[in-house]
DNA sequence: GAGCACTGC
């Protein structure tokens, strides 16, 4: 769902009696017949049926098959549905404007806007929903946070998972919990498990395999009625096209003990054909070594040579190579005589300001053709109007946790089979298209056919806090749709151990259930926790810390030469000699003391008003949270300049939760860290980047051009002694 | 002189 389509929909009126003439109710027939014409729709019966005899549906469908609006509206009215529908979204943006859509749809307010709403949404620092809401879309980390309440998500009669082939962690945690409550909770829960590739089997495999059965509770993990069936009525129509888990699929599973169960009949899948135009591939015939070269030659062929109007996306890695192309683009564009229409270059990634963002999706000036150069921000979170002509560089920059080095890799790839095809599908969304991949076919054949999917790829701290919290306290028995290597999850556990969120037995510990409340990394939870007691007393500077530290950089990125030379007189006014840590309290605390205008005061220094309204929301939440824990012990007065420990103590408290992060100083002049003994080098963000100190401490460890820490502090090796010690 | 893709609680 892209960002015009968020836009465009619109709130619901209220109005105390709905009869037929209600602009709602004229608005739901009107939206009826397009609804009649989405694929989805001729698939409406073997849906329901499917779920009438199964308790998990897996739907596999391209873009355009309206599935993600459509589903939760077959299902409500079914008699097994007298709960709510749960429908999980990646992306916040894509819950919201789902739920404006399907509002709309079915003739109902949104939300909370009215007592009698049937639908609403729930997102982080935005719950709008009301005690009448059936449907219910949710970002996948608002449906694990309600899990902590109830675990066994008893309000709801349905769960729909989306965009599962997206493969986001918590996608994963909710599929193995999801499992797990299928067989296990009482009143029967459906599961519709929703995909855009046609990759079904391993779901259907997922869902069939038995739990694995330990310490004899075989009868609370054998699903309730799994004998009862016989599955020759589900799979006999050839007029449907999902197929249930009949006998030659049957699956004889044996536990431990050797009982052997055989599951049939609890699973069917469905595939509904997308909507799309269709799209021109061009390989290249050989392998390219100078790939910003040979895309800027190709960027000018097809404006050359394809007739007006079709923009262009280019997918390139990230904002360096963005940046660098728009200016060789500009340069040539220039050398164009008038028989052409003109260019227009607009680059498109994260980091780029909220009005820069939009430009892509505003209408090109008369007779001019858009050329947007994108990371992979284009491929699934933004869907930019107009583009007829995609060029893909085959490559894209992915993060990878290492274990052994305990660090992040963010380096080049080349992109899946999947990922080029999802790119692919770009140029086709609103007429015939063309992609243009600068490899070669050959090159395409042999990409990976799947992304690795993100659990497989990050520090699994966070994870299996999140499973111990919620009552999976085996997490190497959880069952996962890719189970992640043995020693990703030890070091899982030891860094949980060290943090003091479990216990020696590995269970979760007190101070664990308080860290796994908080919506952050289980390292800055401690931090908070740390911060919070009575000899500490900092908790209000960490919060404000913390905040900035789990949202995107508060510094602007600043790409002249004049720019950044007035970003760093700029920074130096806030910049603290201890480090980053008390630099971003200090921003903090003056853009929260601006009163006046503190969009003007962030533009003066250079610092993204974008970032800082996140930094304040996260703030507020904390607070919040803090306060209903009986965590925080002050109010909201600051704490006075005078304070001569503060600092030290704040420091203190990060060293707790990053004890893992810390390097001191060698004689060659490196940094080195206590753990490993690896060299680490200062981020160029940092203010203290090119300084020498005894020891440091720093928030991420990430490998780019070389291993960097980020967001550093000076710490002295006593303090780091008396934690360790 | 060098520099982090994208989500989310």
């Amino acid at each position: 769902m892209g960002l015009p389509q968020a836009m465009e929909a619109t709130q619901g009126t209220k109005r105390k009696r709905v009869d037929e003439k209600s602009p709602l109710q004229q608005k739901r027939l009107k939206l009826l017949e397009g609804r009649k014409r989405l694929p989805i729709w001729l698939k409406q019966k073997e849906i329901r049926h499917a779920l009438r005899d199964h308790n998990v549906l897996v739907l596999s469908g391209e873009t355009g098959s309206g599935k993600s609006t459509q589903v939760p509206q077959f299902l409500l009215d079914q008699p097994w549905c007298s709960g709510k529908i749960a429908i999980t979204q990646p992306r916040r943006v894509a819950a919201i404007s789902l739920a404006r859509r399907v509002a709309e749809e079915m003739g109902t307010p949104l939300g909370s806007s009215s007592p009698s709403s049937k639908v609403g949404y729930s997102v982080r620092f935005d719950d709008n929903t009301s005690p009448s809401t059936r449907i219910k879309y949710l970002t996948e980390g608002m449906l694990l946070q309600e899990m902590l309440r109830d675990a066994t998500l008893g309000q709801y009669s349905c769960v729909i998972v989306d965009e599962v082939h997206e493969r986001s962690v918590n996608v994963d945690l909710l599929l193995g919990f999801l499992k797990q409550l299928e067989t296990r909770r009482s009143s029967s829960l459906k599961v519709v498990v929703m995909s855009a590739t046609a990759d079904v089997d391993s779901l259907r495999r997922f869902f069939s395999e038995m739990p694995i059965v330990t310490q004899g509770a075989i009868s609370t993990a054998l699903p309730t009625g799994a004998a009862e069936t016989n599955g020759d009525e589900c799979r006999s129509g050839s007029e449907a096209a999902w197929t249930g888990f009949g006998d030659e699929e049957e699956r004889e599973t044996a536990n431990s003990s050797g009982v052997v169960a055989s599951i049939s009949k609890r699973i069917a899948s469905c595939h509904v054909e997308g909507r799309q135009y269709p799209v021109v591939i061009r390989y290249l015939d050989n392998h390219s070594d100078d790939i910003m070269e040979t895309t800027l030659h190709r960027i000018f062929q097809i404006h050359c040579k394809e007739p007006m109007p079709g923009d262009l996306l280019v997918f390139m890695t990230g904002s360096d190579r963005i940046l660098d192309l728009q200016k060789i683009v500009e340069e040539y564009a220039q050398n164009l005589t008038s028989d052409f229409p003109k260019l227009l270059v607009l680059p498109l990634f994260a980091a780029l300001s909220q009005a820069a963002q939009q430009r892509p999706f505003q209408p090109a000036p008369p007779n001019t053709r858009k050329v947007i150069l994108s990371t992979n921000i284009a491929e699934t979170s933004v869907t930019v109007p107009g583009v007829r002509f995609v060029v893909d560089t085959g490559m894209a920059k992915v993060k990878q946790f290492r274990i052994r080095l305990g660090l992040d890799s963010l380096l080049v790839k080349q992109i899946s089979k999947s990922s080029a095809d999802q790119r692919k599908g770009r140029a086709g969304r609103e007429a015939p298209g063309q992609c243009h991949r600068l490899y070669t076919e050959a090159a395409y054949r042999s990409m990976e056919e799947h992304d690795k999917p993100e659990i497989l790829r990050c520090d699994l701290s966070a994870a299996v806090l999140t499973m111990k919290a919620r009552g999976a306290d085996d997490v190497l028995a959880f069952p996962f749709l890719t189970p992640p290597p043995r020693d990703a999850m030890e070091k899982a556990l030891l860094n949980l151990l060290r943090l003091g969120a479990l216990q020696e037995t590995g269970q979760i510990s007190a101070l664990g259930r308080k860290v796994a409340r908080l919506p952050l990394t289980p390292s800055l939870g401690r931090v908070i926790i740390e911060a919070a007691r009575p000899e500490m007393n900092c908790l209000l500077e960490v919060i404000d810390i913390v905040a900035c530290l789990s949202v995107e950089s508060i510094w602007l990125n600043v790409d002249t030469e004049e720019v950044r030379e007035r970003a760093q007189t700029a920074r130096q006014q806030l910049a603290k000699r201890s480090g980053d840590h008390l630099t971003l309290l200090a921003a903090v605390q003056a853009y929260a003391a601006e009163h006046s205008d503190r969009r003007r005061w962030a533009d003066d220094h250079l610092i993204s008003h974008r970032a800082m309204q996140s930094v304040m929301d996260v703030r507020k939440q904390l607070t919040a949270q803090c306060k209903q824990a009986k965590l925080l012990l002050r109010d909201t007065e600051a704490a006075s300049a005078s304070d001569e420990g503060l600092q030290e103590r704040v420091l203190r408290c990060f060293l707790r939760g990053f004890s893992g992060n810390v390097a001191r100083l060698c004689p060659d002049g490196s940094y080195k860290t206590f753990i490993g003994n690896q060299t680490v080098a200062i981020h160029p963000s940092s203010v203290l980047r090119g300084r020498k100190l005894e020891a440091i401490m720093y928030n991420e460890f990430v490998y780019t051009s070389k291993a960097y820490g980020r967001n550093v502090s000076a710490v002295q090796l006593r303090w780091y002694e008396e934690i360790i010690g």
